[in-house]
DNA sequence: GTGGTCTAGACCACA
DNA sequence: GTGGTCTAGACCACG
């Protein structure tokens, strides 16, 4: 898996490294089972403090995103969603924020959309289709 | 303008109250010149220490989204939208990580289509109808 | 003499009033022993509250601009200029200040240079070339 | 780098403090990457609060001049120039303002030419003659 | 160690 | 009345 972090960038380097995987979950280029860098080889790899890596996979594991086996290290975990219900509300409330922020970059719908779409395609491609 | 924050929440109050004041110009329920709620005012009302609106306040003026004029108050500007390159270029990261979130939440892409569209409604209908 | 102020601007109403009065008399627009206009007909005019009036003409008269006469008015009053040595200390002040905000506009020497040029003869034409 | 303060200048310190910086990176004393002082530790050097640095850098990092990254410090960050149109409006602005200023320190356009060729000498010198 | 957020309370400047 | 600045001190998050 390839983690790239931006050190000048203002978002958190652990939360950099959060998306990263979460991104590679998504395209489907990790899939459950698969093991993460150990933490020293990845805060070698990407120049960053080995507990800033402790944090990301902490965080990840939080979110239910991976589990760390002691010793053995770090693997990606079998999905766990959340009830329908809740996933509703969730998506609504994370939607909201996605357009009202498009909104004040001056997007309209139909650009909005057309993110939409460009985004979800991206993930469509290297998946090979699932979840139509 | 109808403000409410959530004390428990992760998210920073300050934080909040910028996306509450986004939130209702996206919506259209405030335009340009018209006033947000007095600092002290907002401060009691939702029972937070006054810096902290004045910390929100900042944060909306470096967005170019309110004026703050001493002695008069903090107004809702004119919108200034960047150049439409760096908007797609913004749209796409925003859209990248919308989808991967909602990828996590374990949402299909109709599930996010149908609830960008959700979205957009709510905005649209407030509006009246701009920005088609 | 004519004044105009913006109201949606950052910048303080009276610290405008002030700007707009050294302006027209750097111009040559208002000359020793002119009247202002009186502080009520000038706030009606643009609209703002009179002890803002009030206070610029204050700043005015601080400066050594105006003298305000009880009852009769507000007047230009006859130049008076800091001593030669306290001038220097000044003036390179102020232009170290413009050439640092000039520089983080991202302006060149050269385009410096000819924005001074510019402002000069704005000023040179309508005073008819004093001070050469 | 150097940073001075003059607690009884009318100026407030937090507008002295981000002077200070934006001269320094003018005279290519501080360059892109460089790091500035911690929040504490220029606090305890200038004798001021904390809180006052934190609002001098924050209003640098809306200025686009630094970036502040929780935990490893505050940087300067790579240049980012206003497009030519608005710089040129910007320019302008700020030269009548230096000039009208300059006219009533008694200062005639000889002296004024005179001040500014000083002032961006100063900045070449140190910078080595970038943007000729 | 670094910055980020929040509270409490003071005093000043502007309209 | 409004916002603007500053102090003092707390606790949390990041590297």
């Amino acid at each position: 898996m390839l983690i790239r972090v931006d050190p000048r960038s203002a978002e958190p380097i652990f939360e950099q490294i959060v998306f990263q995987v979460k991104g590679a979950v998504a395209r489907g280029e990790a899939t459950a089972g698969d093991k993460l860098p150990s933490v020293r080889s990845l805060a070698r790899e990407i120049a960053v403090n080995p507990n800033t890596v402790v944090r990301a996979y902490e965080h990840l594991e939080r979110d239910g995103l991976v589990v760390r086996r002691q010793g053995a290290g770090c693997f990606i975990s079998e999905p766990v969603e959340p009830p329908a219900e809740v996933r509703g509300e969730q998506l609504d409330a994370l939607m909201e924020r996605t357009v009202t922020e498009a909104f004040h970059l001056g997007a309209s719908p139909r650009e909005i959309r057309a993110a939409l779409a460009r985004a979800l395609a991206a993930l469509e491609f290297t998946k090979g289709g699932k979840r139509k």
